[in-house]
DNA sequence: CTTCGTGGATAAATCGGTTTATCGGTTGGT
DNA sequence: ACCAACCGATAAACCGATTTATCCACGAAG
């Protein structure tokens, strides 16, 4: 392993000092003759000159490194996405991530803070895994950035996904294809996810501008978990006829995983006696169901790189929390409603 | 936002010298009186000194950092558990992780060496997202170390899951059951991935070492699925009863699901009619199903805290790949087979 | 009385770049 | 002939820590 080549070592090789040669590879405006100029180059990449970023960094007091802070990386299949749209704004503008993983606990926040800022990381992004309101830690820059969450007590810019929009899409298309009578399976979590309150929200914006009741009993809260869903499910189809809904709008795709097995269990079928709508388009789940199913996607990818954009300064800044449309995935999940047994009218 | 305090102001606020806070700082053994020592840390914690990690690596020629290569973290749920194992260690030694994505293309990678060799990184770990053999970058470092993947003509230090021991495992767990007749469900993916060949191989061991027939038929092939896992079923349980499987054994899970749709289909119960057995533990998957899927899980995490620990020198070098046990996670989706229909003797 | 050793602390060099101020030389204007 | 402007290039300061070499004072030894 040869010593790193340096600045000193072009400068040599070039015949001139440090100095030029640091102007040229650094294109500064610097009245420094063309000749000189694809000399120094021209060696530079000769002896395989690469510079110090240690040493710049500390003259130049910026690192060209973001600090990534998430809550947890391990247990959520989405993490992937949003660390892939951070790392390919970083990549286009010659940014280097360092990741930090807190496991949500406040001691090892405040470790990793201090650690990044004493790397002199230019900036901080502050993720978590699913949409949630957090506080932020005190030691955290002003400037630091949210990611899938929206900072309570502080005006930190933010990106959250637009659930409320995403449920209202959802609905609109079950609405569009005939249905009526649409349930929405809620999840018994604690505390109670932001996300499941503001689809919550969306599915009520819907009916009502449709002009269609809201029904009480379709609206049914369960474990958040594919048996979950299912109990959901088998307990909305075994309402009467005339109350039992046609479609099931699901909090998540991992719920509405339960209705494919209670369908099964009632031997119906999906799409034709009840259609289905998930949320979150988890990958390797929706699409791999039989029947595909019909979901809304969550766009991390989006968000990681909406984040790291505003944390380079490349966008304004949002009056508040940007609320990122969350696109629906149309698949075979979802189909006219089955004729109700008592037709009214 | 004010000024960075740094070692000066700490010196100023005690009445020493930069030298001698540095020297406290860091517990350099030298000859400084005890009352002079907690003098300065009472002050540098009182004043909030944390040190310029940058200007210390540029002095010591050693950054406390790594840089974490990986071909691709979004596409695949279980880079996560990877990443949480070579962060987790990490953190234990106080160390910060650079992550890269290069989305296997070499520009890339080429770019993201060189960048981390400029960021001074103590180590490089070089990470696939699943078991494949690569051969290491021209660029890249002879200590770097190989994470899921062992390389193709450089001695690197690797560590893979021992997918031939996880094929014999779960083998073994249905030769236990009682089974006799197990097939193995592979896929037609090209590449072919190491792992298929592995799982198949271990296939062949126990089932030898049993002394039981090897029979082609029970071999299939199929695009790796759900669907296709289910194609692949449904051939293996139409062939005559005699020679019907009554376990098998999928590359993965994300094949073994396609078994629940054709049990399904065919009014099969698993594991009442045939038993079913998967690789790899996908979350959220794997456990979710009914009955929850018997498989074999990866270990990310473990391979991670390796490739670590390897990283930092805290593990002897191993004379060849390392090979990480995959755990036999039991679940429901195993029971003795079904009394086949025409019985002999 | 001089020399030596030692405890406590520090001045100065160093890491590898960037940036500022300055240099010598040539040209151009008056 | 003198000064200003400009060109091409560089010496030296600087970033904030660590590390080396050195300093002073004091007590013990010769």
């Amino acid at each position: 392993m040869t010593a790193q080549v340096g600045i000193a070592d072009v400068a040599a090789a070039a015949g001139v000092s440090r100095t030029t040669v640091s102007l040229v590879l650094n294109n500064a405006q610097s009245r420094i003759s063309d000749e000189t100029k694809t000399r120094v180059r021209r060696i530079a990449t000769e002896i395989g000159y690469s510079p110090n970023s240690v040493a710049r960094s500390l003259r130049t007091r910026r690192t060209r490194t973001i600090g990534l802070i998430s809550d947890r990386i391990a247990t959520t299949p989405f993490a992937g996405r949003m660390l892939a749209g951070v790392h390919d704004v970083a990549r286009e503008n010659e940014y280097l991530v360092f990741l930090v993983n807190t496991d949500g606990e406040s001691q090892i926040e405040r470790d990793a803070i201090r650690a990044l800022a004493g790397q002199q990381v230019d900036r901080v992004i502050y993720a978590s895994m699913w949409h949630q309101e957090l506080r932020a830690p005190a030691e955290l820059p002003s400037s630091a950035v949210f990611l899938d969450c929206r900072p309570i007590g502080s005006n930190h810019a933010a990106v959250v996904p637009d659930d409320r929009a995403g449920g209202a899409a959802a609905v609109s298309e079950l609405i569009a294809a005939g249905h009526r009578r649409i349930a929405y399976v809620d999840t018994t979590e604690n505390p109670r996810p932001v996300a499941a309150d503001l689809r919550w929200r969306g599915y009520l914006d819907v009916l009502k501008a449709a002009g269609l009741p809201i029904d009480p009993r379709l609206h049914v809260r369960e474990e958040l978990s594919a048996a979950g869903g299912r109990r959901a499910t088998e307990s909305l189809l075994r309402l009467p006829p005339h109350s039992r809904p046609t479609a099931v709008f699901f909090f998540n795709d991992r719920m509405a995983v339960g209705a494919y097995a209670a369908a099964n269990a009632l031997r119906l079928e999906i799409p034709r006696d009840v259609s289905v709508f998930g949320f979150d388009d988890q990958q390797l789940v929706a699409s791999e169901l039989d029947p595909p199913l019909s979901t809304v996607a969550l766009p991390h990818y989006e968000m990681g790189r909406w984040a790291m954009e505003m944390a380079l300064d490349q966008r304004p800044p949002p009056e508040s929390t940007y609320l990122m449309t969350c696109p629906v995935i149309r698949r075979a999940s979802v189909g006219p409603p089955s004729p109700s047994p008592t037709k009214t009218g």
